[in-house]
DNA sequence: CCAATGTTTCGATGTTCATCGAAGAATAGG
DNA sequence: CCTATTCTTCGATGAACATCGAAACATTGG
């Protein structure tokens, strides 16, 4: 699945499509859900686990995922990593659905 | 972290992230702006196909993707299929991006 | 009824990905 | 050091899915 060498870049629709992407699955739906209920908007891995009912590995899967999205931060701090929801980014990808007519180029 | 079988349908997260990932493709985004773009917003199989450079069959299967989310419609006249996009139905999607907290439940 | 055109379905193939348990890495505290 | 805790990575497995060519279906026109 490359693209053809000839295109400067790939498509706005390629980018967008990977943002998207981030953002679907219910997990990681939940796992924003968590984080945005929090005052501070963060939590660690093993406070949200149990909260989605699954296990650690598999909720650090889905924030790296999140966190490449650039939808949330991570910081460690002592033992703990703490994942922080970025609203903004989130919002922006709502805009882009909202306003812009989708790229077709 | 099992559904309530009382509740016809699941949650507000699986719902949701359905509805994001019919738009989380590349070749989605692409039929949906070029659809988006015609003054008629509409166009059919065949003419799509060769804009985004698949087949009929490949691009038919998106377009049933589509219309199972509700982001575009298909209307037989004569012997083609028109899709229409629905820029509200997307728009949705967008506003409860910006807009709503994400359900955490 | 037959042929042509457009569309969808079917089967097969390869890829992506969600999930798990186990093992590795990092950090804090005896 | 050594141990306990937290987190990530690794390897494996199964499901979902994008894509293709071929076959089936639908509609129109001769």
């Amino acid at each position: 699945m490359d693209h053809d060498p000839h295109l400067p870049f790939a498509d706005d629709a390629d980018r967008f499509a990977e943002r998207l992407k981030a953002l679907a699955d219910p997990v990681r739906l939940r796992l924003i859900g968590q984080l945005l209920s929090e005052p501070t908007r963060e939590l660690c891995t093993c406070a949200l686990a149990p909260l989605v009912g699954l296990g650690e590995p598999t909720v650090s899967h889905h924030l790296k995922r999140l966190a490449e999205a650039g939808l949330v931060t991570k910081e460690r701090r002592g033992v703990n990593v703490y994942y922080r929801a970025l609203p903004e980014a989130i919002a922006a990808i709502g805009a882009q659905l909202q306003t812009r007519p989708i790229s077709h180029t």
